[in-house]
DNA sequence: CGCATTTGACCACC
DNA sequence: GGTGGTCAAATGCG
């Protein structure tokens, strides 16, 4: 341990923070009686992992007898049981290790559209969200006429905060910024960046204990679930994620109280309007989606957008895999509740 | 000089 | 092999 590097050292506090974080979610779960038994176990599988992949950084063995069908961030743990060669390139064998690696996140994501005031002068600069974020890339797209910036939450290395954003110029109107988030932060800093303006105050000028820890953990959540909720986005039919499969729009009926309502919003209305959907129960801003497939994770939802009229909200959601897999029933949950 | 951004390279995934 | 996501050295900026 003594001779452990930085980064080393980084990756370990980002594994040890990951598993408090979750354990205070599992903590909040388990304060609520209908939350699912599915969600807990899930969140336990996850701090199992976060600490089994920390013990194996202190190069403690971690015990084979269960097995980790699907590792969260889908990354194998990362060690290998030779050490390095030296053909290896440093920068290789950085990239192995978890939190630096470059393999793709499953991480829940979700497209917001943002008007901006005009297409040339303003640079790529996005619009200020509430959050604080680093830009860590930026690539040209095939197909794009507009390159995409990649940012990563500033809170990264110091809190293990995993959320991630893409920002990219629409190609139809390049007054529209496209802005896919990736991750819930988990570092407890910004502001309610989906909330709408003036309904909800900044949180936090001082330290926070864990009641206040929870209350962060459960407004980011309703935030999530809000920006899905109330997002002045397009029509699904418009999402652009062309490798997967994307749901038609469905109806419901309007509704002013989110936490309540959801809870009754499910199955009928849904089928009324869209009857080979779909999953038997999914939350969208937590941790539990029951599928057919036993596939249980939020990261399942590719990308969720709603507009809203006077009498109905039409939803979209975009998921990866074939809509005729689901089964007619469809609810939405609210995990708070 | 320190920090943020840019940019070419690397690499996982399809 | 192509594409997109991430890394990290180089560069820019305050």
């Amino acid at each position: 341990m003594e001779n452990m590097r930085d980064w080393e050292k980084k990756t370990l506090l980002d594994e040890l923070t990951q598993g408090r974080e979750l354990a205070r979610q599992l903590e909040i779960y388990l304060n609520v009686p209908s939350s699912s038994v599915e969600a807990r176990e899930f969140l336990v599988q996850k701090i199992k992992s976060a600490f089994e992949k920390a013990l194996a950084m202190c190069g403690i063995s971690v015990p084979v007898g269960e097995p980790e069908p699907s590792h969260p961030t889908g990354h194998p743990i990362p060690f290998s049981e030779s050490p390095p060669s030296v053909s290896r390139s440093p920068r290789r064998e950085e990239s192995d290790r978890e939190g630096t690696s470059r393999k793709r996140e499953t991480l829940p994501r979700w497209l917001k559209r943002i008007q901006v005031s005009s297409a040339m002068g303003l640079g790529d600069i996005p619009p200020e969200d509430g959050y604080s974020w680093r830009k860590y890339g930026q690539k040209e797209i095939l197909g794009s006429k507009y390159p995409r910036g990649y940012y990563r939450c500033i809170h990264k290395y110091i809190q293990g905060c995993r959320a991630l954003k893409q920002v990219q110029r629409s190609n139809e109107d390049p007054t529209v910024l496209e802005i896919v988030y990736r991750g819930i932060h988990t570092c407890g800093h910004g502001s309610s960046v989906f909330l709408p303006s003036g309904s909800q105050e900044i949180q936090e000028p001082h330290r926070n204990t864990v009641s206040q820890q929870q209350q962060l953990q459960q407004q980011q959540s309703e935030e999530v679930l809000l920006n899905f909720w109330e997002g002045r986005g397009v029509p699904s039919e418009n999402l652009d994620f062309p490798q997967h499969s994307l749901v038609p729009s469905l109806q419901f009926p309007s509704t002013s109280n989110i936490g309540a309502d959801l809870n009754q919003v499910s199955s009928a209305s849904l089928i009324d309007n869209y009857c080979s959907m779909s999953p038997s129960r999914m939350n969208i801003f937590g941790v539990n989606q029951n599928l057919p497939s036993s596939e249980s994770q939020i990261s399942e939802i590719i990308s969720a957008d709603a507009t809203s009229t006077a009498n109905s909200r039409t939803v979209g959601l975009e998921f990866p895999f074939e809509p005729d897999e689901f089964d007619p029933n469809f609810t939405f949950d609210h995990p708070g509740s």
